[in-house]
DNA sequence: GATGAATGAGAATTCATTCAT
DNA sequence: AATGAATGAATTCTCATTCAT
């Protein structure tokens, strides 16, 4: 990858040129001292990370839950796409719906401490819940609508409900050897099908 | 117990008297605050409310987790106990279980916060899981192995994991009007009728 | 006085006991800065002075507007009880009102940058401004009125207004070796007698 | 107005006329903000206003009192002209002073905290006090000569100190409804006539 | 010359914890 | 044993100022 800077190596960078990479630096520290120390790690931990003033972070980021939405917004855009893509390849609805909510449940059991603030209780990072609810519950809904229809799960499940229910059983599983997320939520997954009685 | 005793003796039984009481009032205090603030509510709020000194409250519960495991010690203990107990009534294995974990959940949620320390990223409150998890999950484990036995659930569940399940699926349950715990807890219960396949 | 407390000087004093001279310390450390860095000076510059920790002064003076407060009550009092005992001492009111202005203007011109605070474009300083204007307006017109009535000067003339005027004609007063607050002073107190024409 | 230059010339005297016009837009921009938030607004207000970058501001003002002096050049010049012109009208030499004190006065209360930054309790602004006062002292000088030799004032008062008076009295004046500085400068002058008894 | 991103010092404020009384 | 005053580390956030482009 020839940048045609040898010399003096990426520490020179330019600065406007640069915004965008800055930025990118930027995230890829947060998206580090969030899986080291929880997405409410110091806002001078995350700079230092960086290698940047606080107020840079500022700036780019007014408040907290801004660079936590950021860090994680391709993640769960692509996360959004895969729903409606694995409802195309043929799969039933059931299995499509078991693998999309694997790749929730991957995404979440690696950001230590991501989950954790997906909880309501917590006033601060409504705008990043709300992001994550924006964009995953109708991907969800799309596909329990399908697998009710299809007569695979029960009719009536809330896709705002079970979200949030994987979610929660996603908190605290990169930290504990003994737990495993995936077994619980395919226990909540097999849990759709049976009747309710 | 003899307290047919001299001045002194009445003394040091009113002295005690007075602690019992005096710790007492202090629980309640921890516990409204608990369930107004949090678990992490400022230690001076718990004081003010008891109407005692921070000092008073650092005397008898060095740690916060020492203080949260006081609060819901008879909680806890009741829980634990309630478990033979409904294994004994001639229910079926699997409806003990369900009925256990109502209770198990009705305490959780009617908690605010407490599910949220009970997730295993958290270092401070090593102790107060601890103590949940000692209690409750030899209680569970032998929920499940008799509906094992009785053919109702797969067998191989792991209840130390069942117990973090349900816990989590708790948290933030108080706070929510969109999410029910109950209903995610019933599916996750249903699905360990399913067979594995 | 004896407070039996030879060996160990005032060093070791008491707590409790002290929490006044604490106090006290803490108000004269204040004023301290407040004469040479304006009543804007940094909590931690007036803690360092007092010994303590920021800590406490927050909690004797939650608002920075509680502490200036604090500094001044007593000369603010004893201005204000200056009023009708000089009215009451056989002066001509016209004298008199010279004289509480006197009094008035000496106060404010050995506090370093405290008329400045009682401005009103300030919205910090309101309670303090309050303060002020509360205890010191009501003399004012009432030794404004004195003389009015004795015909020693123009009437219709505004306390409040003329407390501004002459807090306003103090401020700088003790920075700029060119200007004496009192000469102006004296001409607004002189311009009272007047006829307007 | 010889504009057929060459491509150049013509290039360097748009370069010249946009700067002029550039360094408009600065000052007029500085001068809404000042009136909206006081002299001491962010630098980053003014250079938003003006629509630059706060670099550019700081290119031509290196510091604040550049700024802010350069804002009211104009307004404190067209002052100090008044001086003589009103002394040549016929007017009575004190007639005259108290047209000149209006003048300066309405100046002063119209803007937004800039009586404030005179007072010499402020190590900041230095020069632009030191502006103010090189202009208009020597004109309020000349003006109360020419009264005290008219015998229409007492004599001995020093024109530094009066228009320091002057300007005290107008701090604060744009934001306090119950003070109106007009009054109390009538006052003082009024008080010039009178024997200093 | 203009730009505005970056810097980082500085100030406020909270609260867990200690300890003299 | 109880008290609560004192401490000061920790954290957030702002803004003047610099400097690479």
């Amino acid at each position: 990858m020839n940048d045609g800077n040898e010399a003096t190596g990426q520490a020179v960078v330019s600065r406007r040129k640069d915004a965008r990479r800055n930025q990118e630096t930027l995230l890829n520290a947060a998206a580090t001292v969030f899986v080291a120390s929880g997405v409410n790690a110091p806002v001078r931990d995350i700079a230092a990370k960086a290698g940047v003033g606080v107020g840079t972070i500022y700036r780019h980021f007014p408040t907290r839950a801004d660079l936590v939405i950021a860090v994680y917004r391709h993640q769960v855009d692509a996360c959004a796409e895969a729903g409606p893509a694995l409802l195309a390849t043929g799969l039933s609805p059931h299995a499509a719906l078991g693998q999309w909510i694997d790749l929730f449940v991957d995404f979440l059991v690696t950001k230590h401490g991501l989950a954790a603030v997906l909880r309501s209780d917590n006033s601060d990072f409504e705008a990043l819940r709300a992001y994550f609810l924006d964009r995953l519950v109708p991907v969800c809904a799309e596909l329990l609508e399908a697998a009710a229809v299809a007569g695979e799960i029960r009719p009536g499940i809330d896709a705002y409900e079970l979200m949030r229910g994987v979610g929660n059983l996603c908190i605290g599983a990169d930290s504990d050897p003994r737990y495993d997320a995936r077994h619980m939520v395919e226990l909540l997954i097999a849990g759709l099908r049976g009747p309710h009685r």
